[in-house]
RNA sequence: GUGGGUGUAGCUCAGUUGGUUAGAGCGUCUGGUUGUGGCCCAGAAGGUCGUGGGUUCAAAUCCCAUCACUCACCCCA
């Protein structure tokens, strides 16, 4: 019989390291704690249409990622494939908006592309993340990349780069879009073949492509960020002078231009040089157009998410030690059949008081148990056998020291729970 | 979707120009005298050599196909 495996691009994580996970979220909830936010947990799927009116027909997520499928009723439904459009339906549909003006949450999901995988990009993969709705202020913006930087640092991570650009609004960027294709069309034919596919679909998107020749071209290009209209330039001016304010270093890119045709105004994206071709670990930005898109109010909106396995990728690099290992506090040893009957009552006591204790199941010899108690790193070996059955004691063996002592039944709570306070 | 790399024990890997019962280290288990872990010593278990064909007296080794994993492109966290 074969047996079953894993979807591709899917991990299991496994016992030794969900510590780590659980130690992350902790730190992710605490921060964002915090900068009060508060968390949104939002169904695993959707209406593919969420998706397909929310992040665009024409991005790869729509047009060739999604796990999208009819559900019995024949409706199309999609694994989230990413979680801003399903916040901000959420935002929406429960009428967030009229508990207060401004709105801030934030969420750690499980999210689902179907990718190639590759490092740093799985099918199903974690992001952590935040969104504010309802402040138009670039202050927001900047609280936003102020939250994922405080968190990558709540973790130890360090040598981040955080890299800043405006894509414009509706007031000035269709304008740019016309420019820029001017400048290009005269050499279109130079460019790669995706480029030129690009110049219909997303032209902005030629400005970060990676080919030698076409990063070339570029460096002539028109950039948005002189072609912003004063809003978006007072905007974006705003939230590079809050950064420094708050001495956040940042460079800006140009060429940094979002995938996703939600966003407008400020873009930002966080990189780390640990990491493979795929080095982002954080991107966001503003998308105020996206809740009228949703069928919302005009909501202005600033947010961010962050791939936490990229993150975890980032740490293990850098050798942070995210969770401590938990030791074992008591291993209760048997000899004999008498003694063997008796340790499941104590194992029941030991446990009831809180302290972390395991048993042999196996029946196995005194040696084989005190080596077992070793591989654990259990702290303190509790030893019952005939001659300490008959004395109504436990021997105790400190298994850092060595040392062994001995305890009266009915004083061995008290004295091992002492023991472990030390 | 496209391209490169890799598939031998639970893990990391050896395996010569094809040539006996396919090896090592680590890990696991059991011992090293009556009831004591870590170090050391001894032993054991564990492998359809990814899978299916082909060439050959003989294939882990050569050829073809296929699958899986992995890295990269596109794109993104």
């Amino acid at each position: 019989m074969e047996a079953i495996r894993r979807i591709k691009g899917t991990q299991d994580i496994l016992p030794q390291e969900v510590g780590k996970w659980v130690a992350v979220e902790t730190k992710i909830r605490q921060t964002m704690n915090t900068f009060h936010f508060e968390e949104l947990r939002t169904p695993i799927f959707e209406k593919t249409e969420l998706f397909a009116r929310g992040i665009g027909q024409l991005t790869d997520i729509v047009s060739k990622e999604m796990y999208t499928f009819p559900d019995r009723s024949k409706k199309l439904i999609t694994l989230k494939p990413e979680m801003t459009a399903p916040i901000m339906r959420a935002y929406i549909e429960n009428k967030l908006y009229a508990l207060s003006s401004v709105t801030k949450l934030f969420y750690i999901a499980p999210l689902f592309r179907q990718e190639n995988p590759q490092a740093g990009r799985l099918r199903q993969f974690h992001q952590f993340g935040a969104e504010t709705l309802g402040a138009a202020s670039p202050d927001a913006d900047v609280e936003m990349i102020a939250l994922s930087l405080a968190i990558y640092k709540a973790l130890g991570i360090s040598g981040l780069t955080l890299k800043i650009n405006s894509v414009g609004d509706p007031a000035c960027r269709p304008a740019y879009r016309d420019t820029l294709k001017n400048y290009i069309r005269p050499h279109l034919n130079e460019y790669c073949s995706d480029c030129q596919r690009r110049f219909d679909e997303n032209p902005m998107r030629i400005l970060d492509c990676k080919n030698e020749t076409c990063s070339r071209l570029n460096e002539e290009a028109p950039k948005i960020s002189e072609h912003l209209c004063d809003d978006c330039q007072t905007h974006y001016d705003q939230v590079k002078a809050q950064l420094q304010k708050l001495d956040i270093p940042f460079t800006e890119d140009p060429y940094l231009v979002r995938g996703l045709d939600y966003y407008t105004r400020t873009v930002f994206e966080i990189t780390s040089d640990a990491l493979g071709a795929q080095n982002a670990i954080c991107g966001g930005g503003r998308y105020d157009l996206l809740a009228e898109e949703l069928g919302g109010q005009p909501t202005p909106a600033v947010g961010f998410a962050s791939g936490i396995e990229r993150m975890l990728m980032v740490a293990e690099k850098q050798g942070l030690i995210l969770a401590e290992e938990n030791r074992l506090d008591v291993y209760l040893v048997a000899m004999g059949t008498d003694a063997t009957r008796e340790i499941g009552f104590w194992l029941h006591q030991l446990r009831a008081a809180g302290i972390r204790t395991e048993r042999d199941y196996l029946g196995r010899s005194m040696k084989a148990q005190m080596r077992e108690a070793n591989k654990l790193k259990t702290r303190y070996v509790l030893i019952l056998g005939e001659d300490e059955l008959n004395n109504n004691i436990f021997s105790l063996k400190d298994m850092e020291q060595g040392e062994q002592s001995q305890i009266p039944f009915n004083e061995l709570i008290p004295t091992v729970k002492n023991l472990l306070t030390k």
